[in-house]
DNA sequence: TCGGCGCATTGATCCAGATCAATGTGCTCT
DNA sequence: AGAGCACATTGATCTGGATCAATGCGCCGA
C-alpha cells in the first residue's frame, strides 16, 4: 500500500466529507507517514504533542515511569486516532505490536489546520470521548479488581473489539504478549499466565496457540469481570 | 448566585464568543441546574451519557463495579467540563465534595446544538484532551507505583492545580476525605493515612488540620512520585 | 465550654500477587 | 525437518498493602 492510499484511509475513516481542498491539502503536507513492525523501536517521539492515525496493524501506547516500569495505558487497532502527549511527569511512546501503518501530526498543528472544520473536530471528539472512556474503565480495573478480574474483564472488552464468532463459542485473535496483557493489566506475567491457566480449567477458554483464544464461555467472563451488571 | 449568572459563567469559560445568539438560546434551554452540598446523593444520573459544567465548588466522578467497589475516576473543579458516561459495565456518578452548582447538558443534545459552532467544540476537544491525558496518569499510578508514590504523585497535582505558594512552601486546601483519596488512588483509608505519617516524619509535609496541607518540600514529594523526571 | 461523634491514626495479622527459580513449548531461521 | 530461543507455564517463597481491631482527636451543636 502507498502512502497515498493510507491518507485516503484516514481521510474516509476520520475526516469530514465536507473538507475543504485547501484543508485537504494543508494536512497531506504536514502528515508525517511511518511503518513498522513488532519489535521496531517506538514509533512516536515525545518532545511534543502528536496526533497519530492507526493506518493497520495495532500499536501499544506506553507510559514510562521511574525505575523502567512501563504501563500499557491503551491498545489501539486499525482505524483508530490516537493522542500521544508530550513526556511530562512521565514519558509516552507508541509502539507495534505487528506489522503497521501510521499517520502522524503534531497537535497544535493539526488542531490549527482543521479548527474551522467543525465536522473533522466534531468526529476527533468523538474518538477523544471513546479514549476517555475506555481510560476510565482501566482505572476501575487497576485499582479496584483482582487479578482475575482484570483478565476476564480485557477478554471481554477484546472480544468486543475484535471477536469472530464460532460454533464453539468466540474466537480472538490478540497480538500483543503476555508482558504486554500484564504491562496493560497491572500485573506480572506470571500472574497473567496462572489466571489464563484458571480461566482454563474452569473451562471458560482454550487457548490453541499462543496468540489465539478461544473463549467458550462469554457470559462466564462477565460474571467473573467483576461488573456492575452481567450482560451489556 | 442565581442559575442565569452561572450560564453566564459557563458561557464565558467554555463557550467561544462566536456562538449565535440562536444556539446560546438553545443550549441555555436543554441546560439543568443543579447545587448540592457534600453529603448528598450523587448529583447526575446514568441512564444517558452526560456533559457536566462545574460551575463553582468540586465534584468527583465515581465508578462503581460489584461488590460496593467504588474507584474514584477525577476529582474535577470549578470550571471544569465533565463528561460522565452512561453506565455499561460500570455505573458512574457525580458527587459534591463541598457546596457545588453545576450545569448539565445530556451529551447527544449538546453535540446536536453545537454542532456548526467550531470554536465551541474544539474547546469542548480540548477539555476532553486535558481529562483524557489526566486520565492515563491515573492509570499509571494505580498500574506501576507504590503507596507512598501514589500519595506523592497525588499531592503534587494537586499542588499543581490549586496550591497557594507561602513563606515555608505550598498551602492545599484539599475538600475530600481521606476515603476519597484511597478510592481515587487505589488504596485503603489506613495505608493513605499510613503513608502520610510516613511523608510527616520525613519533613515533607504539615497537617495543620484534616483538609489543610503545607508541602514544605515540593521537589522532595516529587523525587518520591516515580516521575520520569524530577522537575516539570 | 463541653460532650459526642465521625473521621483519622496507629497497631497486629493475613493474604493476593510479586519475586525468585526451574521447566516446558510454540515459532523462526537455516 | 531440526535446532535454538524467546516466550510461556508452573512451583516455592516473600512482602506490601489489605483487613481486622483499638484508640485518638478535630469539628459541630447545645
Amino acid at each position: 500500500m502507498t502512502f497515498t492510499n493510507l491518507f485516503d484511509r484516514f481521510a474516509s475513516g476520520i475526516l469530514s466529507l465536507s473538507m475543504t481542498e485547501a484543508t485537504r491539502t494543508k494536512l497531506e503536507a504536514a502528515a508525517r507517514y511511518a511503518s513498522a513492525l513488532s519489535g521496531d523501536a517506538p514509533i512516536v517521539g515525545n518532545d511534543k504533542d502528536q496526533i497519530v492515525f492507526v493506518g493497520s496493524g495495532s500499536v501499544k501506547l506506553v507510559a514510562h515511569a521511574s525505575a523502567g516500569r512501563e504501563q500499557v495505558v491503551a491498545f489501539q487497532f486499525a482505524g483508530d486516532l490516537v493522542s500521544v502527549p508530550a513526556t511530562r511527569a512521565h514519558a509516552y511512546s507508541l509502539s507495534a505490536l505487528d506489522d503497521c501503518e501510521l499517520i502522524s501530526f503534531p497537535a497544535d498543528e493539526f488542531f490549527k489546520l482543521v479548527q474551522q472544520e467543525e465536522g473533522i473536530i466534531l468526529e476527533v471528539l468523538k474518538c477523544s470521548l471513546v479514549a476517555l472512556a475506555n481510560c476510565r474503565e482501566k482505572a476501575i480495573t487497576l485499582g479496584r479488581k483482582t487479578a482475575q478480574e482484570r483478565l476476564a474483564s480485557f477478554l471481554v472488552s477484546m472480544a468486543e473489539r475484535g471477536g469472530t464468532p464460532v460454533d464453539r463459542g468466540v474466537e480472538l485473535h490478540l497480538p500483543m504478549s503476555r508482558s504486554d496483557m500484564g504491562d496493560s493489566l497491572g500485573l506480572t506475567i506470571e500472574t497473567v499466565s496462572r489466571q489464563l491457566s484458571e480461566l482454563r480449567a474452569s473451562g471458560l477458554l482454550i487457548t490453541p496457540s499462543r496468540s489465539k483464544f478461544l473463549l467458550l464461555d462469554l457470559a462466564g467472563l462477565q460474571a467473573r469481570a467483576g461488573h456492575i451488571r452481567a450482560a451489556a
